[in-house]
DNA sequence: GGTGAAGTTTAGCATTGGCTAAACCTATTG
DNA sequence: CAATAGGTTTAGCCAATGCTAAACTTCACC
């Protein structure tokens, strides 16, 4: 007793894409902490808690039951009241976050949007790109470059 | 008794990156819904609750506790075991979540990414581009068409 | 008009990611 | 080597988003 024809096949084609956003919000934060949990370490040494909160505009306590999580997800290690470092999935998953933020970024700056503006955009679309796109972004930028 | 320099600006610039973040994902589920259901008006008359969760990918418990809070934000209105519709401030929401969308799927295709990935990708990019990078991809869509 | 299938809501639970306040280490400095 | 400031963790709260299972409406059909 259908009040209306379905389109069944659409919906379930449409709700993969909705799956999709939502398993990458999952990996987005863990991609963020490490990240910049990387930055930190290449800048000046060494990754602390109160940096991380800091640079992600959060509390303190946050960072440090997220890094539980990360920790148990194998991606970063840690002793109570010391610095935070990278395993090698940790350190994987950091550079491929830092290389889709510079195709990403340098993409945009290309594209003539502004550095500033280039900078934020990258931190948010870098999450939600495929692979395919990202192929896209860098064939342009050769062709851009050349 | 600083260990080290701290480039405080920096930190407060780049936070801010990650605090808009946090904010669009806060809205973004809100526009995914109202964008959904206003295609659901246009294309059969209207919004029913099972096929938003179907659509989506979700449960239907989960599209009812949503839509009460969509209600209470105002953007959608609805009575028990009726269909869903949408305020003034819904329906400009999703018209506004339609635009970007469609800009950001044609740049991607223009771009030379397949058509599914494009939809795709589009669906994540949309909440996460700024207006001055819609703009940009516009005036790339312009130069290519002429 | 009664009945049953389909659609909708309620109830109750889990997880994630925020917060503040208080307790707790560490390490510099006097 | 004690004090203390600053960094870190714990405890406990809240809201959002997901789920399943059970209760409840609606409506089409007999």
């Amino acid at each position: 007793m259908p009040q209306r024809a379905k389109k069944a096949g659409t919906a379930k084609i449409r709700s993969a894409a909705f799956q999709r956003i939502r398993a990458d919000h999952q990996s987005e934060l863990a991609e963020d902490y490490v990240e910049l949990i990387a930055d930190l370490i290449d800048e000046r040494g060494e990754a602390r808690g109160t940096d991380v909160a800091m640079r992600l505009g959060v509390a303190n306590a946050t960072v440090v039951k997220t890094l539980k999580r990360l920790q148990d997800l194998g991606l970063v290690t840690q002793e109570p009241y010391r610095a935070i470092f990278l395993t090698g999935g940790g350190w994987k998953m950091a550079e491929d976050g830092r290389r889709k933020h510079k195709i990403v970024e340098a993409f945009l700056l290309a594209l003539g949007v502004g550095e500033e503006t280039a900078r934020i955009d990258a931190e948010g679309i870098e999450h939600h790109v495929s692979e395919e796109t990202l192929r896209a972004m860098a064939r342009f930028l050769a062709r851009k470059g050349s």
